[in-house]
DNA sequence: ATATTCCCTATTATTCATATAGGATTAGTT
DNA sequence: AACTAATCCTATATGAATAATAGGGAATAT
């Protein structure tokens, strides 16, 4: 039930993008020595979530990252279906081919119930909201954030 | 995102034991043919779950396994923590010393509620809602069950 | 030109979940 | 006592997915 560290990287280099939105592209060097990520495993996963249209990029001298629509029409939810895949806590919530029986299936009805909760928490949460909600952690204490 | 097969598996065996509580122990050989699991990598789950307390052996002929207590007094979120360890998404949620930095952290804030989505359906199911549910799909439908 | 940056493909490493094997122990049955 | 059906224990193998690295190619601003 755990995430993966692709989501984790993932989110906390959107989140960085996202706390210098309209500043023009940011270095993928920055983000990674930023968040502590190595250089090579994030331009994986900036290929993901520029093909997902969630940032676009710039090449060459002061070129770099930046997302591709503001911090408050990304929410959470997109960014885990781009790098995860899905939010299904077992796959055939959303594809029942997968098993004969599903019609008959007591369990399937809870790990829906599952999903749905997540979904709900994921969905109702934007880059924006994590934007605000560090600034005002920052404001008081400190300067880094991690997951 | 997903579930360890240890948890699927392990909650058909337990919805097994659930739909013949009172019946006296049932052999682990027929729990792993009803469920299709193989014998050897059920008895690791079996162990598990018995180490718990959620699950009583006999051994012997007419030995097996039965729950160690009332359908009803299973929840869940007991069976996923037995057999997956935890319900969070990422180790910080639950152990704030895997990362110097928690106190500041935005994402944390959301794993957290996400945890928190996801227990809330999973504490506030039994196994005995399990079997409800499930004799009600047998009753119009089919008699076997699979996830 | 040159330095900086993203881009692409391939390969390796590592981890963890899954599964198997073989025998030891216990408890009923005859 | 011998036999059989079952759990119990420890070790090992397999496999798949994730995570990470490597190396060079292409674009762009100065």
């Amino acid at each position: 039930m755990k995430l993966s560290t692709k989501v984790r990287y993932g989110m906390r280099a959107l989140l960085s993008l996202a706390l210098d939105y309209g500043k023009g592209p940011i270095p993928l060097k920055n983000i990674a020595k930023e968040q502590e990520i190595s250089e090579k495993y994030l331009e994986h996963l900036m290929a993901s979530l520029k093909a997902a249209g969630l940032v676009r990029s710039a090449r060459g001298t002061h070129g770099g990252y930046r997302l591709a629509k503001s911090p408050s029409q990304i929410s959470l939810d997109e960014v885990v279906r781009v790098l995860e895949g899905s939010i299904v806590p077992v796959d055939c919530v959303d594809d029942p081919s997968v098993c004969r029986r599903v019609r008959f299936c007591a369990m399937r009805d809870i790990w829906r119930q599952v999903k749905e909760a997540m979904e709900a928490v994921l969905e109702s949460t934007t880059l924006q909201d994590l934007v605000e909600r560090q600034r005002e952690k920052e404001q008081s204490e400190g300067t880094m954030y991690y997951i």
